[in-house]
DNA sequence: GGGAATAATAAGGGCAACCTTATCTTAATC
DNA sequence: GATTAAGATAAGGTTGCCCTTATTATTCCC
């Protein structure tokens, strides 16, 4: 099983899925937005996930990944992340450019050919954004880390990872320095959703509580 | 120019357009042929191209590459042939699956990335199948080879490349020791296009004509 | 409990690439 | 100059993935 090819589409809302939440359900309207399609697009394509075993769809709640495509989608995911490796490595592509030109290859790399490239890098556990690399058999542990967004106003952390895919996301926040290790401590909280102050490496930065959510950080402990 | 992004057939009727031949006319049905399709979708294929002006068809008489359809061929070509450098150098898969496997990842690559992965790999002359690598703009020298199909018997010669696709082509071949660099003698020649009778390193082959002709050879001085 | 937001469904279309079957045209050949 | 093979064209289909507009169903929340 699971030998079948999955069109590009396909491996992109299993993709998407995956990120957007790793087992639980995931609303039609949110992966609709995510991969810019119109909700009725989105529906129409999950109904067809749910005929191949993919995705388990229930009316009004929303569509989850069964075994089957959770297991695909962490395939996917493994390639990508593994070219990102390549692109960044080795290659040494912008960081910024990394999702979206891994995200073309992944969908065009044999079996074969993705055990050799991680054969070839190593093996590496995390791509360039910090994000888990999985297994070849699509599993993998989640990062133990928490969003930005739920820190609260005092502490210091420690960037684990930044789980983007919007191209205009990932260049924001790299431009404030916001990468894998680098230290955070969070000085100031806007009420209404408004806008965290860090301070990340002697500057201090505004970033909108959204955007926060997709720094994924840990207490730095002492 | 040539900046649009063409589609992955787009892209394979061109190359398949360009191993046909360079400059010349080549027959629908050998377009058809080679690319696994009817004689009518390539002949509505090819006339999508023409609009495009990729392509000059002469009713008849076959289609030609225009000079945009040339540098657009010799660009998916250079990618291609690097992507096999890096399957071949890199990642060691296997001689007879590069061709394979670097032409789905020719159709997902960036030219950033073809250019990155050009330095990378120290700017290779040829791909692990002897043919010469296109220029960034597309453009090439052919091989200064002639098939082994043309070769008259008793002379000796070496292998410049090997210029299939079809995946049993290539393991036919690769089984008789039909590699780049390979010194063959030709020793007999059967009437009515029968088989050619090769020594390929102390080794006595025969070798369909037809098959021979994906063999690019250089006569073998002194 | 009613209204708003979200989701589902229905109906009708579009586009790129493929397909089959049938008919007609041209080129090549003897 | 007639035959034949190859090529062109016409007509009608299919599949995957997308779209819009409209209607209906459900859930959530004040
Ligand atoms: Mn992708
Ligand atoms: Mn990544
Ligand atoms: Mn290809
Ligand atoms: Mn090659």
């Amino acid at each position: 099983m699971t030998i079948q090819p999955l069109s590009e589409s396909t491996e992109m809302y299993l993709k998407a899925m995956a990120e957007l939440n790793q087992h639980e359900t995931v609303a039609i309207g949110r992966l609709a937005g995510r991969l810019n399609v119109t909700a009725v697009s989105a529906n129409e394509m999950v109904r067809r996930l749910s005929e191949q075993g993919l995705v388990k769809h229930t009316p009004y709640k929303g569509a989850a990944l069964t075994k089957k495509g959770r297991e695909a989608a962490g395939n996917v995911v493994r390639r990508q992340r593994l070219w990102e490796c390549f692109l960044h490595d080795q290659l040494k592509i912008e960081w910024t450019q990394l999702y979206e030109y891994a995200c073309s290859l992944e969908h065009a790399t044999a079996p074969e050919v993705t055990e050799a490239l991680a054969v070839f890098l190593g093996s590496p556990k995390t791509c360039p954004h910090g994000n888990p690399i999985p297994a070849a058999d699509g599993s993998f542990t989640p990062l133990n880390g928490i969003p930005l967004s739920e820190v609260s106003v005092g502490q210091t952390v420690r960037v684990l990872a930044v789980n983007a895919s919007a191209k205009e996301v990932i260049v924001h926040l790299h431009e404030r320095g916001l990468l894998p290790g680098r230290k955070i401590k969070v000085t100031a909280a806007a009420p209404l959703q408004g806008p965290l102050t860090l301070q990340v490496e002697n500057r201090e930065v505004a970033l909108g509580l959204h955007l926060a959510e997709f720094v994924i950080v840990e207490i730095h402990s002492k």
